[in-house]
DNA sequence: GCAGCATTTGCACGCGCTTGCAAGAGCGAG
DNA sequence: CTCGCTCTTGCAAGCGCGTGCAAATGCTGC
């Protein structure tokens, strides 16, 4: 039971009969190490249970291999899958993921990117919120790679990676008027987020050129209760929807079972209802809800490689922006296909 | 545009007129500096854009306040709860979650402890899987802590935080006879992990102490679509059960869905469901599942408490093992209430 | 004014590692 | 045998920070 602590590359260097450096190139790939040395050393590290140690190496390499994810609400299916997507490629482009959640306040983003510069992540990849410019431009000053997700922003020096939303919500109102729906509406939150807007920018002005009105709400955040509250306001109106268009998947699921189990109107029937995002639930039976599926394996792919480039220094001026197509996963919430 | 990367401590005190000395102290809660040394510091530290170096500090420190958080599919809805309570405690703690993606291979887990130490983490909790003995010890020998979540195992060190699964399931029964259930079935995967087994067991132990027999099915993974093969399985034998616990909400939506809209059977007229978890979707409309909430919170509190307890290296001998009890969300996929 | 004390400050060393540099080792050609 | 070349190796100088120690400072009580 020697409690040692951790072993340290002197003690595997005594080991072997090697100096220090010879440890310390062994481990590093590409350094110059003749074959027995490294087979010496490697043995030694073995029986010791040596391990690098990244926080020292990261302060000589000056690249610690830690890459920061910023987001909000994990437990969201949507979040989730993109979380799982991006912590798997970060892996196997052998970095490390350091996960920070952000709540809804003010300044929540920007404490999340003072703690990646405490850690020197070599990277941030912010899905939720904005940061404020200056805290932005100091990490880009700091030689911090930026990635954004589904956040329109116009600042210079982050990736941006966004998508098709104002041209998905178009082909929704295709969807619907081919399934013979004239009455449409757009069931949204208020979180107001670039994404969630131009999906109904783009819906309402998809219907109005063809000379359809949208019945427009907005309740809440993005999550299942929200849904039922809109589908109780929109349903019980005079002029009642034939086609429900929500910003998302989980509004989607919450105004599908306040429309069946509290009003009873089943659907497709009597009302077409679409969503976005393609999460697990919407393919369930009692869903079957044809929606948009983001493209979550490419975006991850797409960020991880670009913030695994060496940093080209070239970053700064270019203003990088990036737009996915939402493919169209239909199912048997709209009528015919 | 100084692209001068990262401003030291060294920068800070000479703007300040100080010692880089007083700057560290500055820094580090409780050390002696006067007030107007601090508001120089801090005045000039704002000013550049000074930030601790967290892996430098990390190094003298011999604590680098980074927490591991080792888990198989973060895409879970169950794990994602988790997932996001623990990391919202952790940062309540000062410390920061590193995510670790593991699969279902052999010797993933291990994989992810010896990063865990790489980064000479504070301490790492894991949610799936099992590490081998011998990199478990030499973890806890290195002076991390070790928390294991779900995970029944013996070896002592790790703190085991495990639910009671077995007096649940007994629990379930009672609901189920109460109910007027006469031909239990016990839905499971073939993931064979300890908590799922011991739902099991309890399941089959307490209908057995009443003189009733229990149809029991594994199949797959836990995840919906086994859900339905489970229910197509046990739904077209000649003696079909009227009562099936799920042993995860995940299969019983799964089983709810193929029971309804492939069989035509009405929940809980015809067959009464349970399920365990308490997963969001289980309080949907659609589903209105009865079922075992985990504990979420109190997990993740006690578990970050107790790695944030000062290492009184009394660890080691002690065999920490806690149990909490899942309280039964009583809804209405079983009959009566 | 000075001893006595508590508080603050600076110096210098070390945490564990990488890496440029120069010396050493091996070796084929002349 | 020696020169010149390539491939390895060890040395030592840091990376940015925390902290023990001793010196300096400020303050109180006589």
């Amino acid at each position: 039971m020697g409690s040692k602590a951790y072993v340290r590359a002197q003690e595997v260097a005594e080991r072997a009969g090697v100096s220090r450096s010879a440890v310390s190139r062994t481990f590093t790939p590409g350094a110059s190490v003749s074959a027995e040395t490294r087979r010496r050393v490697m043995e030694a590290a073995e029986v010791l249970g040596y391990h690098v140690n990244e926080l020292a190496r990261g302060l000589m390499r000056r690249e610690s291999g830690i890459v920061c994810l910023i987001v909000s609400d994990v437990a969201t299916p949507h979040r989730s899958v993109l979380l799982r997507e991006l912590t798997l490629q970060l892996q196997n482009a052998g970095k490390v993921a350091m996960l920070i959640n952000t709540d809804l306040t003010n300044g929540s983003v920007d404490r999340a990117l003072r703690q990646a510069i405490r850690y020197r992540a070599d990277a941030s990849i912010i899905l939720s919120g904005l940061p404020d410019k200056s805290i932005a431009q100091l990490c880009l000053r700091c030689g911090q790679r930026l990635v954004l997700i589904n956040r329109d922003d116009d600042q210079p020096g982050p990736l941006k990676i966004n998508l098709d939303d104002y041209e998905a919500a178009g082909r929704a109102v295709t969807a619907f008027v081919r399934a013979g729906c004239r009455k449409l509406a757009f069931a949204n939150s208020e979180a107001g987020t670039p994404s969630l807007m131009a999906r109904e920018h783009g819906f309402v002005a998809a219907a109005r050129a063809l000379g359809l009105d949208v019945m427009v709400e907005r309740h809440g955040w993005t999550g299942y209760a929200a849904g039922q509250v809109l589908a109780q306001r929109m349903l019980t109106r005079a002029e009642r929807p034939d086609a429900v268009f929500c910003a998302t998947d989980l509004l989607a699921c919450g105004f599908m079972d306040a429309a069946r189990h509290q009003f009873f109107i089943s659907i497709p029937q009597q009302l077409c209802v679409a969503g976005f995002d393609d999460i697990e639930q919407a393919s369930w039976l009692s869903y079957d809800l044809t929606t948009f599926a983001q493209p979550v394996k490419e975006v991850a792919k797409t960020a991880v490689e670009w913030l695994s480039e060496t940093p080209t220094d070239s970053a700064g001026s270019e203003n990088l922006s990036l737009r996915f197509k939402a493919e169209l996963a239909w199912r048997g919430s709209i009528r015919g296909g």
